[in-house]
DNA sequence: GTCTATACATCGATAGAC
DNA sequence: GTCTATCGATGTATAGAC
């Protein structure tokens, strides 16, 4: 309460620069020098923002945190379902929250971040789980996911090799989890059973 | 013909620690001092062997796309099916082709590491695709087998947290995969068309 | 072949001018 | 608040002894 936070104007700026390196680049890449450059400010305004880097990357991971928290409330509530929600926003990765969550799975390095993403793994696992109420599929989903995510936004590497061959067509791929769900529901498939706690 | 390579038995030692590395630490931990120490020789030692660090990762390359070759054979031919093949070694990462393969996914500030990677990737798409039938079956398959991999080998990281609560059941997910083709192939499901060309 | 010693650039961080 | 200047540590790379 006694301690004023400095504006978040710049704030915000540099926290844009550092995912987008951390995104486009790697961690490698991501050194307070060139966030510093890509925000457009001198290294040593940033270090007024952030007195280390790693008091950055904790500002990402608070980023990614309040991010998250709002995202699972609408995707709880979403009209297309919690699966089409939860895969076509996995595969976009252009709104403000998909860029810092995988800015933040590019962070290798930082235990805090690793630690930060498990829990956030593990909301959207439980949301998932009781959308598609079989522990299986939800496992299959959140591998989607993940791979997803992985694949998401290298635009100057895979894009110039045409990668992404298997270029997700998620609409598609929401409704098989959808027949799966059903399959798994009728008993007709021929995996184990459903969900149970 | 004229030029001899020189003894493998270091080099490889050489690439085995550079891929520990990368796997368990990821790409800021694997400098040129770390990899000697790892693999116990010098980094005068280790420069003979690899003139700079992007030999070394032109190394790492050449070593993934040998035993991507040799994998891919074994998986077109595999008695348990091309699928529990994929997914299934995907899960383990503990064979050296795993290891190699995950190591090299941590190289992101490499250019030519993602273009190889990207190859490989089409590879086991092409041979995913053939062996279901359904390019979105086989995008999903190839999501999860992403999904496995980002998961793989981060000991001393996401386990301490206690972290994939969604902890792969492969086993299910590929008796899933084998009820989504035959729902497919019956027509009976919601999503679109089968392979075309 | 493998080593030590060292050059040079860059990293994260500090000090202090404005 | 943002800057320049600079530090010590560490990164890649070279030279040369053995």
């Amino acid at each position: 309460m006694s301690v004023v936070p400095p504006p978040p104007a710049a704030r915000d700026r540099v926290l844009d620069a550092f995912e987008r390196l951390l995104v486009d680049r790697g961690e490698r890449a991501a050194t307070l020098e060139a966030v510093a450059r890509e925000a457009g400010v001198s290294k040593g305004g940033l270090i007024y923002h952030f007195p280390s880097k790693d008091a950055m990357v904790e500002g990402l991971l608070d980023r990614m945190r309040a991010r998250a928290a709002d995202d699972d409330a609408l995707m709880r509530t979403a009209p297309e379902g919690v699966i089409a929600y939860f895969l076509r926003t996995s595969q976009n990765a252009d709104t403000p929250f998909d860029r810092t969550l995988v800015a933040v799975t590019r962070l290798r390095s930082h235990a805090s971040a690793r630690e930060a993403l498990a829990g956030v793994q593990g909301q959207w696992y439980d949301s998932v789980c009781s959308a598609v109420g079989d522990r299986t599929v939800a496992q299959m989903v959140m591998l989607m996911a993940d791979g997803l995510y992985y694949n998401a936004s290298a635009p100057d590497a895979l894009a110039s090799t045409g990668t992404p061959q298997y270029q997700a067509n998620v609409d598609e791929m929401v409704s098989l989890v959808s027949d799966l769900v059903r399959l798994r529901s009728d008993g007709t498939g021929s995996g184990g059973g459903a969900v149970d706690g």
